[in-house]
RNA sequence: CGGGGCGUGGCGCAGUUUGGCUAGCGCGCCUGCCUUGGGAGCAGGAGGCCGGAGGUUCAAAUCCUCUCGCCCCGACCA
């Protein structure tokens, strides 16, 4: 390929539009386009790295046992409907009606869809295990597409079902997974964690999510330092705190004139927060909750939902905590309280806690469980931090972002049964196929690799995934000399089967080095006259920025070898 | 959906508060000359119904109403 032909228009200034590193250089660098608010157009340096990440998706897959399959886009209302999830889904998916009235939807992912081709066809145990796999658009209308390709509304995703008898085989499937996804992010030179995963509106029992860590992620997981526990805080366990000594004392209220939050509290009383006992009045499934969690700590909702087992949960608007517990809102407390009270372990422990007292401008102290209110429920049910302790081996949390490229989930039979998507077993007995579903979010993983391999200048893109291996730049193509011996060794590497780039273009050096840098080839050849009247050109590495002097005769061999490593 | 901001040539912006000459600047683009080891120089040129619709006015990029789009924060989310 020849720069002059190559259809990748580079921008000297960062657009307006884009705020992260990968994002601007994706414009910058001539490897896509905005067409709407999360939908992009991929440019053919963009559409090289993609089938470059694809590509080693796609080996390590087959390897592992999948087979490629196309699924529709546009997928019918009627099987989301066996499935319970075209009212579930909500807003999030694009829906839209044929002339003759029928209701379809753009795909946000294909459980429905693959279930229903496989429950058609597979009919024996003798036809299991199985997995399929395809590499798709996804269509999700996100409230707020941002960070460009990291959340948008139609986004290229690899999407794996594996079809297995029984729980065994599952287990296998999913770890024959999770080792294929370590493998396939480790070629794509990315530094990935597996942390445990909440299974969210796919639904499920187990699940990792791959995060690649930096402070770009919009994921917040902790993991131990001691252990190799790592976890989104959406599913992060807490560990039950251990009960306190001390005699219980009398309730006595302390007035707190406009004290509304954990903070003047705090300032106010001079205790730590962690005294404090926070109750927070929810709406499950319109029915008023109360939820306590220590004043250090966070509720976390998914958790409370699962112990409510309630479709909606919502914060409870001023007007229904006021009917509840009868104060303005900032002085709720669980004393007194006639609605289901779920209490975290934060707070179960505590003796002579402080509280609000259900009473305007009014906090309660030396607040006992059992004795001055009954939890419904003792749970689960806060936000793991930092500094909090490990459950699994007692040592210490510490957090980081993360931007998660990869989830791997056991389905179980969710959508076999629901969809009747069964097997006959040996003895002739119906049962339905236990199931996983396994994505990578293909777009998105090329982001998270410029994210990790970038400069000021530019994308350095690792080898693997580069859109070309080398570009050659002649300081002037003008120059006949120059000129033949680029001509010549773009033959020869090319002929050597190396990925090789041309800059043909009558520019001045500094434009194409500039150019070089910012779409990020793994290695230049510069031929100037320098070098060029002893016979030689220069290498450029683009990621350590580091120059050597090579023979042109041996830089194939050269090349070749770099590549192999 | 709540809060904030922005739409002026391909990109980045000024001009809008206080309406008034022909709508400007930098970069990019085209032609020619010149130049060639880190985004050169000179000369000439193309390209904009100022997001759209309606209104106020002698006069609207500028004021008013409506509308569309985009970005950021939040809630939500694989």
């Amino acid at each position: 390929m020849r720069v002059s032909q190559i259809y990748a228009p580079t921008l000297r200034e960062v657009p307006a539009e884009a705020e992260l590193v990968s994002h601007q250089y994706m414009l910058r660098a001539g490897l896509m386009r905005r067409a709407a608010s999360g939908v992009y157009s991929y440019l053919p340096l963009g559409v090289r790295v993609l089938q470059k990440i694809m590509n080693i998706i796609r080996e390590e897959l087959n390897r592992a046992g999948g087979q490629e399959i196309l699924l529709p886009i546009i997928q019918p209302a009627e099987l989301w409907h066996e499935s319970g999830r075209w009212n579930e889904y909500g807003e999030e998916m694009f829906r839209l009606t044929d002339r003759h009235q029928r209701e379809f939807c753009l795909g946000p992912t294909h459980e429905e869809i693959v279930t229903a081709l496989v429950r058609a066809d597979v009919r024996s145990y003798k036809q299991l295990p199985l997995m399929l796999y395809q590499i798709q658009n996804k269509y999700r209308d996100e409230i707020r597409p941002r960070f460009g390709v990291i959340r948008s509304r139609e986004f290229i995703m690899k999407d794996l079902y594996s079809f297995d008898r029984d729980e065994e085989g599952l287990d296998k499937s999913y770890q024959a997974m999770y080792d294929a996804y370590s493998r396939i992010f480790s070629r794509c030179g990315l530094d990935t964690r597996p942390v445990e995963a909440d299974t969210g509106a796919i639904g499920g029992d187990n699940s990792h999510e791959f995060m690649v860590l930096g402070d770009a992620g919009e994921d917040l997981i902790v993991y131990c330092q001691d252990c190799d526990y790592a976890a989104n805080v959406e599913r992060a366990e807490c560990a039950p705190f251990e009960a306190e000594e001390g005699s219980w004392q009398s309730l006595e209220e302390i007035p707190t004139p406009n004290v509304t939050t954990i903070e003047k509290l705090v300032e106010l009383l001079e205790i730590d927060a962690s005294r404090l006992i926070k109750t927070m009045i929810y709406l499950a499934d319109d029915k008023p909750i109360a939820a306590l969690v220590s004043g250090n700590n966070n509720i976390n909702e998914i958790k409370l939902k699962k112990v409510l087992q309630c479709d909606t949960l919502v914060l409870a608007d001023a007007g229904t905590i006021e009917a509840v517990t009868g104060a303005p809102v900032g002085f709720a407390g669980p004393v007194g309280l006639e609605i289901p009270i779920i209490a975290d372990y934060s707070v179960s422990g505590l003796v002579n806690a402080v509280a609000g007292a259900n009473k305007a401008d009014t906090h309660i102290a030396n607040v006992n469980i059992n004795r001055d209110y009954i939890p419904t429920k003792i749970a689960d049910i806060r936000e793991a931090k930092a500094g909090d302790k490990c459950v699994r081996c007692g040592g210490t949390f510490t957090s980081a972002r993360g931007t998660e490229v990869g989830q791997v989930f056991k389905l179980g039979t969710k959508y076999s049964k629901a969809l009747k998507a069964n097997f006959l077993d040996e003895n002739g007995k119906e049962q339905p196929i236990v199931m996983g579903c396994y994505g990578i979010g293909v777009s998105r993983t090329m982001a998270a690799i410029i994210e990790q391999h970038h400069d000021e200048d530019g994308i350095c893109w690792p080898i693997s995934v580069a859109p070309f291996h080398v570009i050659i730049v002649p300081v002037s193509y003008k120059d006949e000399e120059q000129r033949a011996a680029a001509e010549k060794l773009y033959e020869e590497l090319n002929a050597a089967g190396i990925e090789v780039i041309l800059d043909d273009r009558n520019e001045r050096p500094g434009v194409k080095f500039k150019d070089a840098d910012l779409i990020g080839y793994p290695y230049r050849i510069t031929i100037g006259p320098k070098q060029l009247q002893d016979g030689n050109a220069e290498l450029f590495i683009r990621s350590s920025k580091t120059k050597v002097v090579v023979p042109l005769s041996e830089i194939v061999q050269h090349i070749k070898s770099l590549l192999n490593r």
